[in-house]
DNA sequence: CTTCTAGCTCCGTTTACATCA
DNA sequence: ACTGATGTAAACGGAGCTAGA
């Protein structure tokens, strides 16, 4: 058996979080991932789970080939989690695009900033509408104090309008966009929360819930796919310094584990030279499936091997050895109950 | 069947901005 | 108040893959 653990990288598309069930607050920390360790196949390459590019969710197929695998994946799952969610009654729900277009609703107001000139013509309209009591419509003016530090207002809006206009572009392409100073647009709570919020349902977009969203945020759709794309490796960063954790912590497990069963054999082969008829028994092996944990055990015809080989599966076995002992890979397990 | 193209994601990198000592 | 170091996140550009013409 081999620990097989998903980095999440290596495997195009989207990412298993369909698999996990949610559990907050693994591990106290805000952010979230889902960490599978499962046995390792050749057709892991097989289980990369699709979403599907029209609905954005994970189809019954998908879920059922992830399910094939004979050793359940441990998950571990720290979803997504902000504070900003946190402080978001739970009642609370963000109006997707695609959601309200299947409702038949195009109701949902779009949260504004980062607005842009008119690109796609709704634009004004977004901005006539906003509230001056409103916390996401006094984004503008609360755009302007934020940076008043920095520089003042006119620039910023017209730093704005240059990102505008350079987004209706493919990137790089204009060299007058290019000789223009990047201006880089902090996107604002709102707007960033209902990107997570987004990303929590599927961490993909399609070409029609990019528009939808980037409609809805006011925002250009390049700028929703970088959003996306960013979101996608912070999480594989993420979800790989837990993976680094999660592998030291086996490490240390399996070294102790050796060192346990070093000192064991020592003590055997003490009692093997000090009482020669002792070993003549037959050898009792005892085999335990590090999965499931359970232990099958087997008597052996031979007498007194003269080795004793020992092979450690995973970490997660815990075997009280009593005189001879084997840990045989799970494979052997998964076959027998697999017969059952 | 091959080639081309468009569109996508991933990845590494750059850069603007915020924060802190 | 100013400054430099540092961290974070938005954005860029290239590579690779895939579907469709």
């Amino acid at each position: 058996m081999e620990l097989a653990l998903s980095l999440g990288g290596d495997t195009p598309g989207p990412k298993p979080f369909s698999l996990v069930e949610k559990s907050q607050k693994i591990l106290g920390k805000d952010l979230g991932f889902c960490m599978a360790v499962g046995k390792s196949s050749a057709a892991d390459g097989e289980n990369n789970i699709r979403c599907n590019e029209s609905t954005g969710l994970f189809s019954a197929d998908d879920q059922r080939r992830s399910d094939s695998s004979s050793d359940p994946p441990l998950q571990l799952d720290l979803l997504p989690f902000s504070p900003v969610h946190r402080t978001q009654p739970s009642s609370h729900k963000f109006p997707f695009p695609w959601l309200t277009e299947k409702l038949g609703g195009d109701s949902g107001r779009g949260v504004e900033g980062n607005c842009r000139r008119g690109d796609e013509g709704h634009d004004q309209e977004g901005a006539s509408l906003s509230s001056p009591n409103s916390a996401v419509s006094s984004f503008q003016m609360d755009f302007s104090v934020f940076r008043s530090g920095k520089r003042d207002f006119e620039q910023i809006t017209a730093g704005n309008e240059g990102e505008a206009d350079r987004g209706t572009s493919s990137r790089g392409s204009d060299e007058e966009e290019n000789a223009m100073a990047r201006k880089k647009l902090r996107l604002t709570k709102e707007q960033s929360a209902f990107l997570e919020e987004s990303f929590k349902e599927h961490n993909t977009l399609n070409p029609k819930q990019k528009l939808a969203l980037a409609k809805q945020l006011n925002l250009r759709p390049r700028q929703v796919e970088v959003w996306f794309q960013n979101r996608r490796a912070r999480t594989k960063l993420k979800q790989t310094e837990v993976d680094c954790e999660y592998l030291k912590k086996c490490c240390e497990t399996l070294t102790e584990e050796n060192r346990r069963l070093q000192k064991e054999l020592q003590e055997l082969r003490a009692l093997k030279a000090s009482q020669p008829f002792y070993m003549q028994l037959p050898a009792t092996t005892l085999t335990m499936c590090p999965s499931c944990e359970r232990v099958a055990t087997t008597t052996s015809a031979a007498v007194v091997p003269t080795t004793t080989t020992t092979t450690m599966a995973t970490g997660a076995a815990v075997v009280k050895p009593s005189k001879l002992f084997s840990l045989s890979p799970p494979r052997a397990h998964s076959q027998q109950a697999a017969s059952d």
